[in-house]
RNA sequence: GGUGGGAUUGCGGAGCGGUCAAACGCAUCAGACUGUAAAUCUGACGACUUAUGUCUUCGGAGGUUCGAAUCCUCCUCCCACCA
């Protein structure tokens, strides 16, 4: 592949690049050299649960690898301890050095199912930070100005609204710039909420006389409600290692007009080509369910494999078009007589009894495909049944 | 250190002595419809209770009152402004 090709490959999606003549230098001397570059990548080890939003760096982080050039995965385990401030919400709680190294461990083992160990080098911050000394900290934060700090967006807008801005804040990036300075890196990558932060860290290198890195952002990706990014805390993620039925389900959960943004997001498929199929799609050339399908299908072909991509396409298909049972229903022998009602809450099958009358009452519960709507209706052992709340819950009885 | 403002049901945010389990929006759940757990529409959304109803909740502890999320006192935490 000719550098030229590589540069088109590499910085396809970027949405931020600082700049694509320093990255095109960068390739060339790696070539010459035979040495490969040292591409960063800092994680937070607060959220142990991977999710598709992570995945379009790791993408990224893949197609260098591909290049032959090494990945620094930072996981910032000196920072979680510390816990963040940063937005104007909740305080991130701090974590303890036990949280912060099972976190660690769960992340690597989900990492790599993007990324390949061979040329990943993975680091803890905590590794130069533990044994930073204050004076240390204090020359480290001279190297910045408050206006410097200040040209962030985020800092600026609520230095003007006047609201709050904790001074651990002004040290996060100053941290995550240090990063960059001991681990040499040649080029950072992040989100574009993560910008600032990047550029910090060039400017870190320069005064340690380093060469400062080349800095890319990706976008974020939209979680399943399309309108916030991705987060676990919000609850509209899909977890890489969920099982193939729910990421199947939350998939097609996303609506028509986002499904676009994860065809080149998730998959890394070229805009062209998404373009194209949309196109079809808006020509009634396509059926979007089956787009959406084919979506869900390859996420999950990623994370597990054809079959189960497969198999989760034909359950939903089953379970949801045609209203028949999954696969894997869990079966209660009832241990006597009880009325419905009990049996619902006990089984966990809804939150409360209020809940469960409510779901009575709105025509949600069906037994053996027939609506009931008697709480105190009894259920005898011996027969099997099932028993189906809304569309999502299932209870097989005997 | 001083002065103001604030803490409400998952979140945001009304309410400022009874009609408050507490408006509204979001999220969630259900139903209808459909091409899907899209979109749209409708409904529900503290717990217990067949229901009338009962109980617990509005930062914490006391108090005033027939009656408090609403008033008073103290405490805890948060925010802004002035030093």
């Amino acid at each position: 592949m000719t550098i030229s090709e590589q540069l088109d490959v590499l910085t396809s999606r970027a949405v931020d690049l600082h700049s694509r003549g320093e990255l095109e230098k960068k390739l060339i001397r790696s070539q010459q050299t035979g040495k490969p570059l040292r591409i960063k990548y800092g994680a937070d080890p607060s959220a142990p649960d991977i999710h598709l939003g992570h995945t379009v760096g790791l993408r990224k982080l893949r197609e260098f690898q591909e290049l032959g050039h090494t990945v620094v995965f930072i996981i910032g385990d000196f920072t979680g301890m510390i816990g963040d401030p940063s937005g104007k919400s909740k305080t991130r709680k701090a974590l303890t050095r036990e949280e912060v190294a099972e976190n660690a461990k769960s992340y690597q083992e989900q990492v790599f199912k993007v990324l390949d160990p061979a040329k990943t080098e993975l680091r803890f911050n905590g590794e130069w930070f533990t044994p930073m000394t204050f004076d240390e900290v204090i020359r480290l934060s001279a190297k910045v100005t408050v206006a410097q700090m200040l040209q962030r967006d985020d800092f600026a807008k609520r230095h003007a609204g006047n609201q709050p801005i904790s001074l651990v804040e002004f040290l996060y990036p100053l941290i995550q710039g240090h990063d960059s300075v001991v681990v040499e890196a040649d080029v950072e990558l992040g989100g574009t909420d993560q910008l600032f932060n990047l550029l910090l860290g060039r400017e870190l290198q320069k005064q340690a006389g380093q060469e400062p890195q080349v800095v890319m952002t990706l976008p974020l990706l939209e979680g399943l409600d399309g309108v916030q990014k991705m987060s676990k805390s919000l609850n509209n993620y899909i977890g890489i290692s969920e099982n193939p039925s729910q990421m199947f389900g939350k998939a097609m959960s996303i609506s028509d007009e986002l499904m676009w943004r994860y065809f080149e997001l998730v998959l890394g498929w070229p805009r062209e080509k998404v373009t194209a199929l949309r196109g079809q799609v808006e020509q009634g050339e396509r059926n979007p369910r089956e787009v959406k399908d084919e979506l869900a299908r390859e996420i999950i072909a990623q994370f597990h494999d054809e079959d189960a991509a497969k198999e989760a396409s034909e359950e939903f298909a089953r379970v949801f078009s045609k209203g028949a049972l999954p696969d894997d229903v869990e079966t209660y022998v009832l241990p006597a007589e009880v009325a419905l009602l009990d049996l619902l809450a006990d089984q966990g099958l809804v939150a409360s009894k209020g809940e469960g009358r409510r779901l009575l009452k709105q025509n949600a519960v069906k037994l053996d495909d027939a609506v009931v709507t008697d709480p105190f209706l009894t259920l005898v052992p011996g027969k099997e049944q099932v028993l189906k709340v809304g569309k999502r819950r299932f209870l097989k009885i005997m």
